[in-house]
DNA sequence: AAATCTCTCAACCGCCGCTGT
DNA sequence: GACAGCGGCGGTTGAGAGATT
């Protein structure tokens, strides 16, 4: 590194010294920080005030934690900054010992990715776009010529967001998978062109939608256990369902469930502040709806449908085509692809990693919510 | 073992808002 | 009200460590 690189106006940029640390240390132990403009003089430091607050406040404070983020500190991240966006001093402010810089660096390497994977516009942490509408498709799909799962109104009894559990389910396994995340979401364009990635919607979720279907492998779904039991129990009879469906057992429908369960915060149609006699009826039917053989349809045809590419890697896959398909026919053979299924436990290091669903939930009924959806 | 690639995160930059004059 | 100085914030960069080929 050449002089000029390093000082601008007799000041010193870059790395930090141990000995500059130590002085800093030193000072302000002695004296404060009141003028960082003077302090560096004060100090003995060739450096700006800037560069010593920065250092200060990011590294040597005493009451800086270190080490990787807790589980409940990711949680609290990205409830905070569904709530906040990127004031990360603010987010910071509700993180004792996390720096607001230290929350930005792994918003954007960790947990941006993440949220995108699993179908969540980091962004606005709503569904994006590609994956609410696949939901939608499939529930006018599967209930619209089912008289008997629509309420009086003509609304259909299983929404979008039930829906998307699914699909989140989907996506969620898709990133404990092998799948090389850089086909997805290559780090480098990601950080360089994340915006216009959410704006392209149409064109890149068509990439994103075709990865998640090629590359799932049934024999994940297991991972999902853990979070889904600590969840709510009746997510996991949900999740059981669907792992009878690919271990092509018959699946017990439920009659009835048992309603002093908490609901999944996804199937909260109202505010989330009471739990209304249509959600209830909307979950109980939801569960039925997933139990349905059009549902079984068109569910194996999304795990099976592996040739979504043309010759020159171009995404053909077609929403209207694959539901068109799977609707008018009813292949026995569907089921069969997953009949050998194996499943695997729930590993240690990589659970983090299926949290993410929880807020899907969370996040998911309140971009729905929002965008008037339910 | 070396070269190359990928990823992380400390540090910088420029802008904005607040405060004092 | 206009201006200057300062601190704080969010976006971005790039060095270096680690992973992969």
């Amino acid at each position: 590194m050449t002089k000029s690189s390093t000082e601008k106006n007799g000041l010193k940029k870059g790395p930090w010294t141990p000995e500059e640390d130590q002085k800093l240390i030193d000072y302000i132990q002695k004296h404060g920080h009141g003028k960082w403009r003077t302090l560096p003089k004060n100090a003995g430091l060739r450096r700006c005030g800037k560069s010593c607050r920065l250092r200060w406040a990011n590294y040597l404070r005493p009451d800086i934690k270190r080490g990787r983020f807790s589980f409940e500190e990711e949680e609290a991240i990205i409830q905070l900054h569904s709530v906040l966006g990127n004031k990360w001093s603010t987010i910071a402010a509700n993180l004792p010992g996390r720096t607001d810089n230290e929350i930005k660096n792994y918003w954007n390497t960790h947990i941006k990715k993440k949220l995108f994977k699993m179908g969540i516009d980091p962004v606005t942490h709503a569904p994006r776009l590609d994956v609410l509408q696949l939901a939608s498709i499939l529930n006018t799909s599967l209930f619209n010529s089912s008289p008997q799962f629509n309420y009086p109104s003509g609304r259909s009894v299983i929404n979008p967001s039930q829906l998307l559990s699914l699909l989140s389910t989907l996506l969620s396994c898709q990133t404990r998978n092998n799948v090389n995340p850089d086909n997805v979401f290559n780090h480098s364009n990601f950080h360089q062109n994340d915006n216009q990635l959410l704006q392209n919607q149409p064109q890149s979720s068509q990439m994103q939608l075709h990865d998640t279907l090629q590359t799932f492998q049934p024999n994940q779904v297991s991972l999902q256990e853990n979070l889904i039991s600590k969840s709510n129990p009746l997510n996991m009879e949900l999740h059981q369902l669907m792992k009878s469906k690919l271990e092509n057992q018959t699946s017990p429908i439920p009659t009835s469930f048992s309603h002093q369960n908490t609901l999944p915060n996804l199937w909260h149609c109202n505010n989330g502040d009471n739990i209304s006699d249509l959600s209830v009826a909307q979950s109980s039917s939801a569960m039925q709806c997933f139990s349905s053989p059009k549902f079984n349809t068109i569910f194996n045809s999304l795990l099976e449908n592996q040739n979504l590419c043309n010759n020159e890697g171009v995404p053909n896959f077609n929403l209207s085509s694959l539901l068109s398909s799977t609707t008018s026919s009813s292949s026995p053979s569907a089921l069969n692809s997953s009949s050998s299924t194996t499943f695997v436990n729930g590993t240690t290091e990589d659970e983090r990693d299926t949290y993410g669903s929880n807020m899907l939930m969370y996040n998911i009924s309140n971009g729905l919510n929002d965008s008037g959806l339910l």
